[in-house]
DNA sequence: CGATTAATTGAGTCCACTCAATAAGTGTGG
DNA sequence: CCACACTTATTGAGTGGACTCAATTAATCG
C-alpha cells in the first residue's frame, strides 16, 4: 500500500504522516460508481487494485470516456475546481481505492514541501496527459489512435512493474471507442487488422503486443 | 493589473504579498514564443493583454493547437509535471504577460491558505477544461465543434467583462481547425453556413454572434 | 445451460477530407 | 499612395475513411 498511494517523490520519513491522512480504503464493484458527476468533492483517490474509467456527460446526454486509471494511479482531481466532480468514476472490474481526504491533504501540503511538490506534479501530469489525448483525438487517424492507446497502456504497465507486452484491457470495445473518439466497430476492425499484420495478438480483452515498434510506426492518415 | 494576475479568490489583504511575487511583466510580439516545448519551467504567466495559443507537437512533427488564453487567463501549467514545458506558447497578437516565478509562488502557497486554494483551483480548472475539450474532439460533429468553440469564447469574454456577442478572434482558420480537430476549409465552410443561417455575422476574424441560442442547438451528427 | 451482453464482420452511405482555383486581406518598399 | 508579394480565406469538385445498419458469432454470467 505504501507504494500505491501517492507513491513517487515522498521521502520515506514522511510516509507515516501521509498514512495518517489516508483514512481508509474502499472497494468498488464492477460497474459501480466511486463518484458521479455533480457529487460534492471531498476526497482524492489512489487506485489500489483494479481499474477505473472516468466518464463525462454532455448536456444532451451523450457520454464519453475521458480517462482510464490503473492500479497505482490517482483519481478525483476533476473535483478540485468547483468542489463538485465534473465526471463520474466507474469501476471496470472489482477494484479498491485509497481515500485521501482533500482538506487534510491540503494541510499536509502546507507543512511538508515534498507533499506539496508531489500534489502539484500529480495535477501537472494530468494536465499534460489530457493535452496529449487532445492531440490523439484531434490529429491521429483511427489506426494511429488505437496504436497510441495500446502503447500508452503498455508503457504505464511497464512503469508499474507489470508486463508491457501482455495485459487484460478490461474495458469494452465501446469504452475504447468512446475514449478514442471512434465507434466500437472501427475499434474492432482496427484490432483485427493489427492482428493480421502481426502487430498484436488479441483474444477479446486480453492483448498481447507482439511488435511494439511496428505499432509505433502505424501510418499517418495519408502522407 | 490587480484584477488580471491570479485574480479571483485572493483576499484583498493578501494582494501585496502576491504582488511581491509577480516580479515583472513581459511583452510578446505576434508570432513570438513566450516559451517553447522543452524549455525549462520556471514561471507561470497571466495574460495581461492580447491572446496566446498553446501548441503541442507530435513526434513526427505534426502540431496541434491545444489551448487559447485570453487576457486575464493563466498560462504555463504544462511545465509543472516535468520541470519542462510540454507545449509552446505563441502570441496571436502583440501581448503582454505577468511573470509569476513558480518557486516563489509555491512558498507563498505554503504561507497563505487562500493562495494555495487559488493555485489548486487554477490547475483543477485546466484539468476540467481539457477534459471538456476531449469531449468536443471525440463526440461532436464539425458544426457542433465550431458552435461550441464560439460559445466558449463568448462566455469567457462575458466573464472578463467584454462583449459576449462581438469579438475579434485573432487566430487563423488553420489555428481554429487545429484546435477543433478539423481542416481550415471545413472551419471556413461551417462559418459560412452559420452566417447563411443567421447564427453569426463573420467578417474575417471578427465575429458577431447573432443567435447564441441557435448556436447552442446546432444539430448532432445525425440523431 | 440458457439468456444476455459483447465482439466480429459485411455492405452501403455520408461527412469531412484532399486537391485546386480564386478572392480577399495584410503588410512592405518604391 | 499604390503596386507588389505573400499570407489567409472562401468556395467547388471529387474521394475516401469512418460511420450506420445489420447479421452472426463469441463471451460472460446468473
Amino acid at each position: 500500500m505504501r507504494q500505491l498511494c501517492m507513491p513517487q517523490g515522498v521521502a520515506a520519513n514522511e510516509l507515516p504522516q501521509l498514512e495518517a491522512v489516508i483514512c481508509s480504503a474502499r472497494s468498488v464493484r464492477r460497474g459501480e460508481s466511486l463518484y458521479r458527476a455533480g457529487d460534492s468533492f471531498d476526497n482524492l483517490y489512489a487506485v489500489r487494485s483494479g481499474s477505473i474509467k472516468t466518464v463525462m456527460a454532455h448536456r444532451d446526454g451523450r457520454e464519453q470516456v475521458t480517462g482510464l486509471r490503473l492500479a497505482g494511479e490517482a483519481l478525483g482531481l476533476d473535483g478540485i475546481s468547483s468542489d463538485q466532480h465534473a465526471c463520474s468514476a466507474v469501476a471496470l472490474e472489482d477494484s479498491s481505492v485509497c481515500i485521501i481526504p482533500y482538506v487534510e491533504l491540503k494541510h499536509l501540503c502546507r507543512e511538508i514541501g515534498s507533499m506539496q511538490e508531489r500534489l502539484h506534479k500529480l495535477m501537472g501530469e494530468q494536465i499534460v496527459r489530457e493535452a496529449a489525448q487532445m492531440m490523439v483525438l484531434g490529429s491521429l487517424s483511427a489506426d494511429e489512435r488505437v496504436a497510441a492507446f495500446l502503447l500508452d497502456i503498455s508503457e504505464r504497465n511497464a512503469q508499474r512493474g507489470y508486463s508491457p507486452a501482455e495485459f487484460n484491457l478490461r474495458m469494452t470495445r465501446e469504452d475504447m471507442g468512446s475514449y478514442l473518439g471512434m465507434t466500437l466497430e472501427t475499434v474492432s476492425r482496427t484490432l483485427s487488422r493489427f492482428q493480421k499484420r502481426g502487430l498484436i495478438d488479441a483474444q477479446g480483452r486480453f492483448i498481447h503486443i507482439v511488435d511494439p515498434e511496428g505499432l509505433r510506426h502505424v501510418g499517418a492518415p495519408s502522407t
